[in-house]
DNA sequence: GTCTATAAAGCGATAGAC
DNA sequence: GTCTATCGCTTTATAGAC
């Protein structure tokens, strides 16, 4: 129990920033020291390796991302609420975390096997109370039969992906700084607006 | 004129397979040479540096992406059969692409200024036919009111994002490949209708 | 144009003093 | 725990023979 703040803690705050923005092969261990404000050998007496320094914050990032969705997703409210929480929460979570989905897709695409060390269970995601209740009201009829893997991906790709491609999106746009954040702003409504309407909809099938 | 597969392809199509799926910091001009079957020399010979090479490709494969875009949007079809005919293209580009959304937007990401040197003229999707379409059919009340380029964003979300995210989505849904593949194949069908569904409904607004 | 050999710099990691 | 100095390997890039 320290006091303040340790240097364990100033390290894997300033690798985190490096590596999220540089990626794993991009990332310098003395850029981190510097921005740490410490030198290159402590990084090592700390975490031995870049490559342990990195697991570990790699864990804890993509460990907390799949925490936050599994506690939305076990709420205790109707699935339709739940779709416009989720959105809600995922629109603030990439407004505050613009680099995260890019880095954690990315460093999982080169390394696919980071991802079986992780040792993530996604079965809770399926088992969660939200695709239950969409799966009994598909079943009762009241919305459209769809995978609600199907659904979940529709509010990620919604609000996830511009995010990743801001540049891309703010060039077409011709967006400035606020000109996306507006951008993104109307995507939280539309978003679930869509989804429930496409749900609700039953006279196709 | 060379009739043959010139060196100077055989780098190109070598360099590109490394750096779609090492990177830029992960690439190494050694794999590249063993890729081309000739040594690092030629490398430089060629493209003078690992920068140059690299910007070379990065240049063509956004650009590409870029036209292709274009193209369908300018397609002489109605918006929605254009919206249909846009999901299925980019379907079938990601499923023979799967390294090269992730690649582009991740190579943005970590070098903002590659992006104004590509000079890409983004003002043609805004100018597109497509846009224009909805535009007045917007303002004939036919449709619902909204940003095109949220529309568009909604196929490029829908169709893009999952093939970035395929590890974690493979993992929720439990999937080996064809699982994925056929989870793609359902979108391909969702996307458009749920996006046309949207547009048409006018009993809110 | 293509190769081998090597320079030159970068970088992760360690030794050892304090 | 923290530092400086340095090792040893990797990697980009070049020189020069053919």
């Amino acid at each position: 129990m320290k006091k303040d703040i340790s240097t364990e803690e100033k390290i894997l705050t300033a690798a985190g920033q490096i590596f999220k923005s540089k990626g794993y092969a991009g990332a310098r261990m003395q850029e981190i020291a510097d921005k740490a404000g410490i030198n290159k050998a402590m990084l090592h007496y700390y975490f031995r390796s870049k490559k342990m320094l990195f697991d570990k914050i790699f864990k804890e990032i993509l460990s907390s991302f799949h925490q936050n969705i599994v506690k939305i997703l076990n709420d205790d409210i109707n699935w339709e609420k739940k779709i416009i929480v989720l959105t809600e929460r995922f629109f603030l979570f990439v407004s505050k975390n613009k680099d995260i989905p890019i880095f954690i897709f990315n460093e999982l695409h080169k390394n696919p096997e980071f991802f079986q060390k992780q040792l993530l269970r996604f079965e809770t995601i399926r088992n969660s109370s939200f695709f239950k209740e969409l799966k009994t009201e598909m079943e009762k009829g009241n919305i459209v039969k769809t995978d609600p893997l199907q659904v979940l991906i529709h509010i990620f790709s919604g609000m996830i992906f511009p995010v990743i491609a801001e540049p891309i999106i703010s060039s077409i746009g011709d967006f400035n700084n606020d000109g996306f954040e507006s951008f993104m702003y109307q995507r939280k409504e539309i978003i679930p607006k869509i989804i429930i309407e496409y749900l609700k909809n039953n006279g196709e099938k």
